[in-house]
DNA sequence: CCTTGTGAACGGATTCACAGCT
DNA sequence: AGCTGTGAATCCGTTCACAAGG
């Protein structure tokens, strides 16, 4: 199992996505140049990460969509990823509900919450327990990612616990920094970040 | 205004935050090294990122924070962010309750929806259109970046209501690829990429 | 021919190594 | 000494230009 830096990850995951909308639509065959239009990036690009994997298109005819989207999905996406949540709040349950996250790539399994009340209540399907059950749930759960949807003041004892738990990713909606052993993986997504750069792109036009 | 990177914005808007952290912890002062530990990343970093906007570390007691804060503010922050919301489902009514929308940096100003029976109502302040509406209401607001919050396939004549409307910033939600006319930003957030291209992270040490 | 595949060239961002300041 | 500031060197990812193959 090669190891691809994260872009070239990241752009195999949105082609699997792609040829899984394209096989939808029933297509058999499909072109570098094509997939670069939908994805918009370069064609180039795109034979160059596919490269990686082997030599898989054809000359002329272009890439036969289901036999591609298998190998790539052999390097980035073996098998489901179980994901639990850590406070269930109005950005939690939108992401307990969100569809990504009930089909056969993502599987959310469990959910934490300090609120008693909400404790023992289920949202589609997902169970809620305490965050003092975390140490003891999780590991049955076989979770590998656990996400931080908690107020911004809690996020470090939440990752404390999350780390606690066993788990070795760590998604942090939080608009804070949290301290992880290094073998530990976060990913830190702060909405607010996002919106402000998207206007400094538009603002330097 | 000079342009920079978007790298470089990323990482200003992150100071920016890490600084409004220490001042509310009552520091004065903060050094290169420090924000390194805080923001995981390398203090030289830090300190090219910031010789971007000039001379302004002192040599022995490092940036006053103040200072730093308000010369950085200039380049990435001049003025509040005005945004809409398309969809008022699950996802949506969390981002319009989500607290980094209600500041002096980021202000939600009206959110659409296609369903009657949410058209008239209010969350938290931000009146709910009906999508027919958007093009005339718009630009009343004001607004600088609009957000997609839809079920998948409506995503593109979301981004179509969007630019007619004028808006010439897009965060797309939906894991679709939309097609804008290219002085239109769009910045897409796919949760379910996110996901996985950390789980592939955890996979490959 | 038309499309994939790829070594080489290029460019941009990070890191290094050290100069400058107090 | 201890920090900031910065040209030079390095690294990594993308693009170019062209070879290969049905």
């Amino acid at each position: 199992m090669k190891k691809f830096p994260q872009k070239t990850v990241t752009r195999t995951l949105l082609y699997v996505r792609t040829l899984d909308n394209l096989l939808e639509q029933g297509k058999k065959f499909v072109s570098s140049w094509e997939l670069a239009e939908i994805t918009d990036l370069t064609d180039v690009q795109i034979r160059k990460d596919i490269s990686n994997f082997g030599r898989v298109g054809r000359p002329r005819l272009g890439y036969e969509i289901r036999k591609l989207k298998s190998i790539l999905e052999e390097y980035v996406l073996q098998h489901t990823v179980h994901v639990v949540l850590f406070g269930v709040g109005n950005l939690g349950s939108a992401i307990i509900r969100y569809p990504g996250f009930h089909n056969e790539k993502i599987k959310m399994v469990a959910a934490f919450d300090v609120d008693k009340k909400k404790v023992g209540k289920k949202i589609r399907d997902v169970k809620i327990y305490s965050f003092d059950e975390a140490t003891k749930v999780v590991p049955k759960t076989h979770a590998e990612i656990g996400i931080i949807a908690v107020p911004a003041e809690h996020s470090q004892e939440t990752a404390d616990i999350i780390v606690a738990s066993g788990l070795r990713g760590i998604v942090n909606f939080t608009p804070t920094t949290i301290n992880v052993p290094k073998d530990v993986f976060v990913k830190n997504i702060d909405l607010s970040i996002e919106f402000l750069s998207l206007f400094c792109d538009i603002q330097r036009t």
